[in-house]
DNA sequence: CTCGCCCGTGAGCGGATGTTCACACCAGAG
DNA sequence: CTCTGGTGTGAACATCCGCTCACGGGCGAG
C-alpha cells in the first residue's frame, strides 16, 4: 500500500483523505480548500484507496465467510450465496443450511410471490427455521409430484403447507406421484385438470426452492422410488453427477435425459429457467460433484450450502480449470481489508 | 469495536458493510437484496460504522500530522492549519514552514486575488519555495512600511517583488518606512497620496500573508528599529505576548497599545480582521506564547508553524483551560463512496 | 380497554457524488 | 512548423445518498 507514490502526492491523498473521510468534509469543500476542481478530488479520492491511503476494513463475524459467497457469485453469476457454518454431523449441518435458505426466504419473499418447492431432505428442513416476522401473502406450489416411500416431510407438499402455515400463505398441492410407470401414463395425468392446474402454478412460480440430489445409491430419487438404483447408474454411466427436480445434468452442466426422465411429473429445466428467483439449498459430503454441475447448467439464481462443501466445490471448480470470470469487483474495487 | 452487537445485528452488518463497500453495490440495491428499504441500509451502515464493523483508516505520511492540525483547526476556528515537520536547527525549521505556507498560497490564491504582505524572517523565506504552476494575475502589496536595519529579504516590499516576480503577478511597494519618529509624522505621510494609495490597496486586499513576531528583545520590531528594545520591555509590562505586523497582544489576544504604537505605518488588527484569509506563517521556539496570543485575537485564519511550537501552543491552551470546542467531525461521518 | 407517548419506518427532496464528454495541452513524428 | 495521438482537465448530466418529516404500530399508564 502507499506504494509507488511521491511523497507529495502521498501527502495530498493523506490530506484529502483525511479530509473527507476524517474530518467529514464534501469533496466539494475539500476541493475548495485544496485548489482542486471536484471531479480532481474524486478522482484522487478514488487513488487514494487504490494505493492502499485509504483502507477500509470490515469486521466480519468468524462464523461468516463472505469471501467464499464472493467467489461463487462472482465466478458462478449467481444472485446470491450463503455459506453456512461448518458442522461436525451431518444433521446440524443441514439443520444450518436449512436456517440459511429460511432467513433467505424471509428477506426475499414479498406479497404476491409464487414459490414453486420441490421435495428433499435440505428443503424439508427449511420450514421448521423458517418465521417471517409479518403475514406474507403468498403461495407455495409443488413443483413436483409426491412419494409414499419417504418420510412426509420431505414431500413437497409437505413442505408447501408447512412454509404456508409459517407464513400465513398459501399451500397448493400437486395431486400426483413424483414418478409413474410409464410415460404414457405421465401424459395421461397431465391432461388432469387438477394436476394440470397446479404445474400451471408452478410454472408460472417467481420464485423456486429446490435442492440439488446426488446420483449414489442412496440419493433421494431413489429413497423415493422414483428412480431405482439401476436406473441411477445408468443415469451415472451416461454422465449425469447431480439433479434438481429429477433433471439430471453432467458434470459440464448439460441436460442427461434416461427412459426414466420421461416418467417423472414435475418441472422441467425449461421451467426453471422460466423462473426468476431459483433458490438452492444444498448438504451433505457427497455433493460436490452435484453441486457444481448443477451450477454449470445456469439454472440457480441463489445458493445455499455449508463451508465444507463451498471450498470443495471451488476447488474442484479450479482444477477444472474453469477461467474464473473477470470480476467486476476487482476491476472496479480498490484494494479492501475484510477480516 | 463490534461489542454490543447479538450475533444476527453483526452478521447483518457485516453482510451489508461487504456488500456496500466491497462488493460496491448501491445502498438501494443492497437493500433490495436484504429485504430492506434504502433509508434502513442507510442507517445500518452508519451504525456499522459506529459500532465499528467498518473501520475506515487512512495511512499519513509519517512526517505529516493531520491530527495536530485537527485540534487547531477545532479548538481555535481556524480555516486552515498546516504542521510542518520537526527540524534539528532553525533555519530548515524556517524553511520547512516557508515551504509549507508557499504551498498553500500557490494552492489558495486564485486570478485577481490581492495579497498583504507583512515583514518578518518567516515570511521572508516564502518566495524561495513559492513556485506555482501556472501564471497567476495577483497582486502582492505591502501591508506595512520597511527598514533599513534589516536585510533586505525581510522587507515587505521585497518580499512582495519576490512573490510576483515568481507568480507573473504584480508588486505594489509601501514607500515609507515602517516607523517614523512622531505620530504627527506618521499622520502626515498617510496623507501622501503614493503612501495612502498602497495602504488603501493593502487594506483591502483579501489574502493576507503575515508572520507573528515576539517580544524579546530579538524580535523582528526589535531588530527593525521599529521598536526600541526599552519598548518592548514597556510593552511585555504592559502584558503583550506577541504582534502582527506591530499589532501587539496581550496572553488573551486583547490589544496592547504603546506609545510607538502610533508611530506605526501599516495595517492594523481591524484592517487585518476585514481581510478575508490571513494567512500566518512562524517558526522559532521562544514563539508559542505569541501564538497562542495572536490565535486568541482571532486574526489569524490560517496558521502554518512546525511540530515542535504546535505541540508547545496546545499544550499551553490546555494548561490554560481553554475549552475544547464541540467538534463537528465527531458528529458528521460521512458514508464512504466506493467505486 | 383506551388513550397517548415514543420508537422505528419509509416517502420525498435537495445536495453530493460518480460518470461522461469535449477540449486543451504536451510530446513526438513527419 | 504542423499534425496527431495521448493524457489530463473541468463542465454537464444522471444518479445516489443523507436528511427531514409525517405516519403507524407497540407499549405503558390511566
Amino acid at each position: 500500500m502507499s506504494i509507488d507514490l511521491s511523497p507529495e502526492e502521498f501527502e495530498l491523498l493523506a490530506r484529502l483523505a483525511h479530509r473527507y473521510y476524517v474530518d467529514g468534509r464534501t469533496q466539494e469543500e475539500a476541493a475548495r480548500e485544496f485548489g482542486l476542481s471536484r471531479p480532481k478530488v474524486q478522482r484522487l479520492l478514488e487513488r487514494a484507496r487504490w494505493a492502499g491511503v485509504v483502507d477500509i476494513h470490515i469486521a466480519v463475524p468468524p462464523w461468516l465467510h463472505l469471501d467464499l459467497e464472493d467467489e461463487f457469485r462472482e465466478r458462478f453469476g449467481l444472485a446470491d450465496v450463503i455459506v453456512t457454518p461448518a458442522r461436525p454431523d451431518p444433521q446440524s449441518q443441514r439443520e444450518e443450511v436449512a436456517r440459511g435458505a429460511a432467513h433467505h426466504l424471509e428477506r426475499r419473499l414479498r406479497d404476491g410471490d409464487v414459490v414453486a418447492v420441490s421435495h428433499g431432505r435440505d428443503a424439508g428442513e427449511v420450514p421448521r427455521f423458517f418465521r417471517p416476522g409479518r403475514r406474507l401473502a403468498c403461495t407455495f406450489v409443488s413443483a413436483m409430484g409426491g412419494s409414499p416411500r419417504v418420510d412426509e416431510p420431505t414431500n413437497p407438499n409437505e413442505i408447501c403447507r408447512a412454509l404456508a402455515e409459517r407464513s400465513g400463505g398459501r399451500a397448493v398441492s400437486l395431486y400426483a406421484p413424483a414418478h409413474v410407470e410409464s410415460a404414457e401414463m405421465r401424459d395421461r395425468l397431465l391432461e388432469q385438470e387438477a394436476v394440470a392446474e397446479t404445474l400451471r402454478i408452478a410454472a408460472q412460480a417467481n420464485v423456486a426452492l429446490v435442492g440439488i440430489g446426488g446420483t449414489d445409491d442412496g440419493c433421494t430419487m431413489v429413497r423415493s422410488g422414483c428412480f431405482s438404483p439401476d436406473e441411477v447408474a445408468r443415469l451415472r454411466r451416461l454422465g449425469a453427477v447431480g439433479d434438481v427436480l429429477g433433471n439430471y445434468v453432467d458434470a459440464l452442466g448439460r441436460p442427461v435425459a434416461s427412459p426414466g426422465s420421461a416418467r417423472l411429473i414435475g418441472l422441467g429445466m425449461d421451467d426453471l429457467r422460466r423462473i426468476a428467483t431459483v433458490v438452492a439449498v444444498v448438504s451433505e459430503p457427497e455433493k460436490p460433484p452435484s453441486i457444481l454441475g448443477v451450477l454449470r447448467s445456469g439454472v440457480i439464481d441463489v445458493l445455499i450450502l455449508d463451508e465444507g462443501n463451498a471450498r470443495t466445490v471451488l476447488d474442484l471448480a479450479v482444477a477444472a480449470g474453469d477461467a474464473e470470470p473477470a470480476t467486476r469487483a476487482s476491476q472496479r474495487r480498490p484494494a479492501v481489508a475484510v477480516t
